[in-house]
DNA sequence: TTGTATGCGTTATCAG
DNA sequence: CTGATAACGCATACAA
């Protein structure tokens, strides 16, 4: 393996100055560049990632903290947009990241994971769908030892930032384009798990536009589950004229439902996955472009790790139908 | 942090006893060991994996190399899968493991990615879904500088093994099963990429299968692609009275045009995800326990790494047919 | 502008 | 059985 030091030795230079090289620090010479930049290009030297953490107190790795939810491939297709975003912005950031998944944290206390992060370099820490019962991750955040970005959940202080789309407003949107379309009166709205950030403030949303719109809401707990929103579905959609969902997994479920039932309903949902391309009708959705959320989180995170202060960042969202047409490929 | 100095001070021994007793040295005396392990659990401290894996050459981590394919979500349901299950493994053989994408080291030469892999410490790798197209991956089992289980792929060397299912044979069980139940002559078969390793593995099980029941087979490469499958269900089945697909998602796009087309031609898949319960109607395919594929995998891995050679390992695979009443959740 | 020396947290070697 | 001490590959304050 090709060390710094057999570049230093190749480039007749000393050690320190292919690490001001490769760190593009201003005080090296031109020629003494281009002549380590050679020999770096000629050997194919790859600074060791590891070596360098250790070295340094500077700019750490960070780590994608993904939940792992083998239940609803719904929450795959978000993940791996998370990751992918993430992973992208990375490279151009120079920032060494690794996914962490909380099967691999599940049982640990506070104190363990902070070590096992710790031991792994980790400076910044981007969380993905935390609940109110992730207890170890509040304590993680209070604690003021990572740099940490949230998304879809409220936690700012000094070291960490929150980012998300504006979740009240975009189910306001959603939901007013649907029941205006249809002249609807009288909704159901199956919420997402009480446990989730988001849901209250979707719940906000809603709630705003049935005052606005004199709309009789019916609101049940659908848990973000699929089979669930089935069931309500078929319990309650009877008495209403139209079924909001809090996600396009229930929203699908809802309208399976509404098929099997013979009975016709608009629905909506919420996160624009591409499995709703696959529901059977087409259906109004908040496309939320997990993407472009993963690579702006990660900027956010990189200006909280160069010594920022935490804060909260919105992201923008857009109303969209998924048609089978447009996603198959 | 606290680091082994600390423990070593606390203990009132040298930080070398202290890296004995946390690695199993028999020559330390059981005070020793007791009074440095009571040291350890007493303040928490975890061993710093950077500094272990730089320090030592022994049993490093373990990368799991992942495709990420932003374009069609079923591979993500199938990389999660493998992730899962390798993590869960992982754990169980104590075993440090990182996920790596392809995206990563895309534009690296076999140089480069070796430093890298090298750079994270890692010693063994887990390619998933290798093609005959990655050159520098071929490379880089050739070099013989890790460790690799290949999944899908009939590698096999001094430090190589591969691991899949019989893909030959599930393709002639799953088509056997579909055109026996439909007494069917007219096979259109939908192939996969040519770049894939599985592709004319499965091949060979449907032309066996053809040559035994005398069926006429047409063969088309629908280069797992639900569009391109589409696109030839439309074109071909006609004249056929059966579509046989190498994946689930082409399975999908030919059942989809079936029922734009208005005509009835069973259909089978191969994989066996989750999507298949919302194709519209039910289908016979292979089902890939891709977890426990992934698992076994890790499993041969630290077989190898314990220096035994590779070899070749075959795990079984199951007929199944998927309901949207299953699957939903 | 360049080089020297020291340290990061461990493991490993070798005296004691 | 135990303890110095030299690596491991790199960053960085400081000296030249």
């Amino acid at each position: 393996m090709v060390s710094i030091k057999d570049v230093a030795k190749e480039a007749g230079v000393a050690i320190s100055t292919v690490s001001k090289v490769l760190n593009n620090y201003p005080n090296v010479s031109e020629e003494t560049r281009n002549k380590v930049n050679e020999v770096v290009e000629r050997l194919g030297f790859v600074p060791n990632a590891v070596a360098a953490t250790l070295s340094s107190k500077r700019t750490g790795r960070v780590a994608l903290l993904i939940k792992l939810n083998l239940h609803t491939q719904a929450s795959d297709e978000i993940s791996m947009q998370y990751i992918s975003g993430a992973i992208h912005k990375a490279k151009e950031l120079q920032l060494d990241v690794i996914t962490v998944f909380t099967s691999m944290i599940e049982d640990m206390d506070v104190a363990e994971v902070t070590s096992y992060f710790a031991s792994q370099g980790i400076k910044g820490i981007i969380i993905y769908g935390m609940t109110t019962k992730d207890k170890v991750l509040h304590k993680l955040i209070d604690s003021g030892n990572f740099k940490i970005v949230v998304v879809d959940a409220p936690m700012v202080n000094e070291s960490t930032s929150s980012i998300s789309i504006d979740h009240a407003k975009a189910q306001y949107d959603v939901a007013k384009k649907t029941i205006t379309e249809n002249k609807c009166k009288k909704i159901l709205y199956l919420a997402g798990d009480e446990d989730g950030y988001v849901t209250e403030e979707r719940l906000q949303g809603i709630k705003k536009l049935c005052d606005e719109k004199k709309c009789k809401l019916t609101v049940r707990n659908g848990k973000f589950s699929e089979l669930r929103a089935r069931e309500l579905t078929m319990k309650y959609a009877k008495n209403s004229d139209c079924v909001v969902c809090a996600s396009d997994i229930m929203a699908i479920g809802a309208m399976k439902a509404l098929i099997d039932m013979d009975i016709f309903r608009p629905v909506c949902g919420f996160d624009g996955i591409i499995l709703m391309g696959y529901a059977g009708k087409q259906m109004n959705t908040v496309r939320q472009d997990f993407a472009k959320i993963s690579e702006e989180g990660l900027m956010e995170l990189n200006r909280l790790m160069s010594g920022e202060k935490g804060r909260k960042v919105a992201v923008k969202h857009e109303l969209v139908r998924i048609k089978y047409e447009d996603i198959i490929c």
